[in-house]
DNA sequence: AAATCCCCCAACCGCAGACAT
DNA sequence: CATGTCTGCGGTTGGGGGATT
């Protein structure tokens, strides 16, 4: 028991110390006893809610009237829900706080028998876990109020109060939309779910010096649009296992007709990685690819393996079944990413490279990462009233769902293993902690259908909710005014590179270790991530139709 | 089994605004 | 207008307890 005596503290208005008829009453402080809640029922019970202090005078409670409200309003005001929040109060929070930011009270209004203090701590933990995950607050379909409504004061004003967000000097310099074909930061803020879609023509004969073509920029999307637009195309999966057909496909590439789309993900702003996965994130040794620093990519940089989680996750969605359509992944972020992670171990630098790969590329990274933002950083603490981000869960039920997370239990290739961790990182989110512990096992295997050597990594789950986990393929709808379009595999590669180029990115000046080369070789470990689909169901239509990413160079 | 780590949450503090006197 | 009270909020703390070492 802490007793604070005369002239300990203040409490706002209210003080520590009481007058009691000339003398001073020590005020106590820290958990209440269950004699000190009934005192308080009773007299709540007998004089109504509200004249806090006058309690500590009519009653022998040591509690300062503050304390007394706070614990009568949080425990023992009737028709309090204990326990978990429901889902549909989860839901139902993520919704207003989308709308009234961190108005705690009024949320609490809305949810009867709720407090705010339990709806914010609730709040800061799902934020801390989240962020820890490197996760989107929000799914596509919240779009806050401040993020549809802007207000530069109000904005001002969270700089002030320590919830700046992710912005970056270089972030607001002015970038000329006709000038890059995907948008500018400031598109970005308001584009709640941009995706772009390579659209090949050929991907056999495709080059990856091809000359770049103009892009359509991506266009502001509302989720509710996203919803409501025709699934595409189904496409069959490189990322199925030919061991185990029951999970579904990776609708990525169908190479069965010459539009071959598949959409690389714009992936959630990352927020501060845990220290642990920043020490092996932003390992700058120049050591072979290993698990500490399989991917590598610049200090700050919002692209990381949580790239791949963002993106290579959704294929395993339980309720997608195979060959819905390609992955689109719709985000709502502060900058859009392209990340190609290698899973060799010896990858080639060299000091000449394309000046469009100049600022977007890690020099110190064994693996290439791009980003049409690098000058975004992140920050350690996510703000309270924080920048909505949106990830590929197109409903809050989705979006809901995936932080309870998935259960999986091995996964082969390195980057796969990225996944699984980001996975495994879902797999605790919701209500138990994130295990810290992952099983891994590499399942080579030959596809007969392939003609490269390329091994094809087995993902199996050890538990798998097949349900209604993660967002479907179905949810992720892509939107045609929001791809783009490209002739070639290489092409919208090498665009995406320019484009970053074009959007007002900062070169640091230094050479960058990637070559046309090294690109094309990115591409191929890239592509010895997605095999060809050997599934029957994916080769239905055409039996020689199996994708290759060795032939693009 | 014990020590340690880590997460969650009740409770607190400080501040500001609204309102009543 | 000054003062006191209440309320709301952001931020923080510290203990409990489960997980991990």
């Amino acid at each position: 028991m802490i007793l604070y005596g005369v002239g300990t503290g203040n409490d706002g208005g209210s003080t520590n110390h009481i007058s009691d008829g000339g003398g001073r009453v020590a005020l106590k402080k820290g958990p209440w006893t269950a004699a000190e809640d009934e005192i308080l029922a009773a007299y709540v019970r007998e004089n109504g809610e509200g004249n806090w202090n006058a309690l500590q005078k009519h009653t022998c409670l040591a509690r300062c009237g503050k304390s007394c409200r706070l614990r009568w309003a949080n425990h023992l005001r009737p028709n309090l829900k204990k326990g978990s929040f429901t889902g549909d109060e989860e839901r139902l929070i993520i919704q207003l706080h989308a709308q009234l930011g961190n108005k705690w009270a009024r949320m609490a209004a809305q949810l009867p028998g709720r407090t705010d203090n339990e709806i914010k701590n609730y709040w800061n933990t799902r934020l801390k876990r989240l962020q820890r995950q490197g996760l989107p607050l929000y799914p596509p379909d919240v779009i806050p109020n401040h993020q549809l409504h802007p207000h530069p004061q109000h904005q001002h004003q969270q700089q002030n109060q320590h919830q700046q967000m992710y912005f970056h000097p270089h972030s607001s310099q002015p970038n000329t939309p006709s000038s890059s074909p995907l948008p500018s930061p400031t598109q970005l803020n308001a584009n709640p779910s941009s995706s772009f879609t390579f659209h090949t023509t050929n991907a056999s004969t495709a080059n990856l010096l091809h000359p770049l073509s103009p892009h359509t920029p991506t266009t502001p999307q509302t989720p509710s649009q996203l919803s409501s637009r025709p699934p595409p195309q189904p496409l069959s999966s490189p990322l199925s296992s030919p061991l185990n057909n029951q999970y579904p496909t990776l609708p990525l590439f169908n190479n069965n007709n010459n539009n071959t789309n598949f959409t690389f993900p714009r992936p959630p702003p990352l927020l501060q990685p845990p220290s642990s996965l920043l020490a092996r994130r932003y390992n700058n040794s120049n050591t072979p690819l290993n698990y500490t620093n399989r991917v590598s990519t610049a200090p700050f940089s919002p692209v990381s393996r949580d790239s791949y989680t963002s993106f290579l996750t959704l294929p395993y969605s339980s309720s997608a079944a195979p060959n819905t359509q390609p992955i689109t992944y719709h985000t709502n972020n502060n900058y859009s990413s392209f990340s190609l992670n290698p899973s060799s171990s010896s990858y080639p630098t060299t000091t000449s490279s394309p000046s469009f790969l100049h600022s977007h590329y890690t020099p110190n990274s064994s693996s290439t990462s791009f980003h049409t933002n690098p000058g975004y950083s992140m920050k350690q603490d996510l703000p309270s009233n924080q920048i909505p981000q949106i990830c590929a869960f197109n409903n809050v039920n989705n979006f809901i769902d995936n932080e309870k997370g998935l259960h999986r239990r091995s996964i082969s290739c390195s980057l796969l293993e990225d996944v699984m961790e980001e996975a495994e990182a879902l797999d605790g989110g919701g209500g138990g902690r994130p295990p810290k512990r992952r099983q891994l096992t590499y399942s080579p295997l030959n596809n007969h259908h392939n003609n490269n050597d390329n091994d094809f990594f087995s993902v199996t789950f050890g538990q798998y909710d097949s349900s209604e986990n993660i967002c479907s393929l179905q949810d992720l709808k892509p939107k045609e005014g929001e791809t783009l379009e490209m002739n070639t595999m290489q092409e919208d590669i090498a665009k995406l590179l320019d484009w970053g180029s074009d959007s007002g990115e900062i070169s640091n000046g230094q050479s960058s270790a990637v070559t046309d080369e090294n690109l094309v070789l990115d591409v191929h470990q890239f592509a010895s991530l997605f095999p060809a689909d050997s599934t029957p169901a994916a080769n239905d239509n055409n039996d020689n139709n199996n994708f290759s990413w060795d032939d693009l160079d």
